[in-house]
DNA sequence: AATCAGCACTCTGAGAAGTAGAGTGCCAAT
DNA sequence: ATTGGCACTCTACTTCTCAGAGTGCTGATT
């Protein structure tokens, strides 16, 4: 009945079980799976034989997969994928061991800081490398602005945020300004917009860049064109990510062969696929797993994405994860990346 | 005579002309140098013969090496910084080149987007790693501080420097401030130290603490004990450094087993050691050159470091350079480092 | 005294061949 | 449905051989 039944969900519990100590069994190991051992290893009191046409199914629905002839089974990406949504226990962290991460993270105020140690503290309890994405919420406002000249035409703009984040920079204005012309610019700015949410402000500056012309008052033009070359991409600083332990990927037998490992360090440096990743991942509830070329990127061939999003003021703020083998041992990676999100959470909450 | 003479410096010309001819083989093609090619190579009709007794003296003084009894010589440390200090013919770079360099540096108005280009400058024209050590001269100066206050008892704070650079820190105040306290709080230290080098304030900070106390006046006693934390490490922006390109290092067969690349990178990632050979390197008058063991860390062991100072206003303010294998075409990347170096400066400059 | 041809020697790296071990797939028996 | 048995396959390791490259030394030549 079942023998040829294209349904992928079509996999009876007893094979799903051998799947699962198929997968535990390789991720301990490293070794393609046999027969033999996994006879054992299943406790079902099964010989040898049957093992094997139980695999010989598995095999032809795409869920593991021989090296060659003689070797025993590897998981696919689909094996895994069953595995990690239905068939994973996972065994939650120790108290004490939360208690330890809380405790370091509490004592730091700044929240670059406080990036850098939840990426640190995630590589190095994974062993493989850790990523977390800058915060970012949609109830950051503008706070202040203030303009200092320098020489040339040149101005130093620095921005910050309701949240106490500061972003500088420098921009070329079309003619020269003098001090005291742009203190009142950003006097009138910061009287017009402070509170104002920062993804709106370039909306509005647009509409207000109609109005002021109607008006035609110098200062106002000014200061609305300046402050639109300061947000012209000065979000550019969000979509930033920290990323920690890179070399512990190349512990890892399954990636050590330079080729891949350079395209992978290189896709981090690059930074703009892995930050689309993580956007991905940022929608999405709870922890989340991208098993091998499920990620979209083949630079992220056989490695796996583990992603939590962290909320603060109950509203998304960021992702963080790990990145490693496909070969990891989910069953721990993710209480860490699922608790490390909450504490980061709770850690930027607090200030 | 010269035959068993200690002195390294004993090396007749003709042998020196050939430790030229073979490391200049070897940079090229990578292979241990023997005899027949290089009699061929050095163009002065000897026979294989003659070549092998020569080698047999260099090899005494150390300055090249056999990897076994039957492969040719390979340069030796010793052998590279002879070569690299007197043999090395340089060859300039094409004024063209220069002037595409200078024209990609000139449009850049942020000091830190200039270190960034200039060290992606660097790897990508030696394909190797580059790296610029941040901007810093004695002549920056404190110009304006301002104070935020965040939730509890965090304040924000945001200092300028004369060179138009922000640093931004939160930190913890023993108690309360309002805005209106840190506002005058920041105008008292504005008007007391604008202009004064940064690297005098922490001494002038704690000599005024003293009179203050005496003064008894609770507004500037705050003022400084807040500054004090602000100044506490703020300094530790400075001596940072921006590294590109090192994914670069892993295409070289010399550095590419795993374990060497995994302590490199670690180094590079470390920063601290990276750091302390910058340093050094910054004191050097023009290029400077680490081979190997020389740089004094043996992470490094098989790379050289070709190094060069930059300048600001004639005073040194940071240095910059090429990280690759021992191996590398110095003539070349002696050039490009050094054009990169007065290139940076004069793009620093002309703000 | 410098140079060189000749020769014996050494070491590497690649290929060939053989072998043990692990594991499969299939078939016939239970 | 399960299983023991068996032939078959593939890998990984070892051993062996051999050509090629290069050296060091010696004794002859200039």
């Amino acid at each position: 009945m079942q023998q040829d039944n294209n349904n992928q969900l079509e996999v009876n519990e007893r094979a799903q079980h051998f799947l699962k100590v198929l997968i535990e069994r390789y991720i301990r190991e490293g070794q393609p799976v046999g027969s033999r051992t996994l006879a054992k290893d299943a406790g079902m009191d099964l010989s040898p034989a049957t093992i094997r046409n139980v695999m010989s199914d598995l095999e032809e629905l795409g869920l593991v997969n021989s090296p060659h002839t003689s070797a025993g089974r590897v998981p696919t990406s689909s094996g895994y994928r069953i595995f990690v949504d239905s068939l994973l226990t996972i065994k939650p962290l120790e108290l004490v061991e939360i208690g330890q991460l809380e405790s370091q993270l509490k004592t730091i105020a700044d929240p670059r800081n406080l990036v850098e140690s939840a990426s640190t503290m995630l590589s190095s309890m994974t062993h493989m490398a850790g990523v977390v994405l800058m915060p970012r919420h949609s109830t950051i406002a503008y706070r202040q602005i203030e303009f200092l000249p320098l020489s040339g035409n040149r101005v130093l703009t620095i921005l910050i945020t309701s949240e106490g984040e500061v972003h500088n920079k420098i921009i070329e204005t079309q003619s020269g300004f003098s001090p005291s012309q742009l203190e009142q610019a950003a006097n009138f700015l910061n009287s017009q917009y402070s509170g104002k949410p920062l993804d709106s402000i370039r909306r509005l500056l647009i509409g207000d860049m109609e109005d002021t012309q109607k008006q035609m008052n110098d200062l106002m033009a000014d200061a609305i064109s300046i402050a639109n070359k300061v947000f012209d991409d000065s979000d550019s600083s969000h979509g930033d990510y920290v990323l920690a332990g890179q070399t512990n990927l190349m512990d890892f037998d399954e990636l050590s062969n330079i080729e891949n490992l350079r395209t992978l360090f290189d896709t981090f440096a690059e930074k703009s696929q892995i930050l689309h990743l993580l956007d991905k991942a940022m929608n999405a509830e709870g922890v989340q797993i991208f098993i091998g070329e499920e990620s979209g990127y083949d630079t992220l061939g056989n490695c796996s994405v583990v992603t939590a999003p962290y909320e603060l003021d109950n509203e998304v703020a960021g992702v963080l994860g790990v990145i490693g083998p496909t070969r990891m041992a989910y069953e721990r990676v993710i209480p860490i990346v699922d608790i490390t999100a909450k504490l980061l959470g709770s850690a930027l909450k607090h200030q």
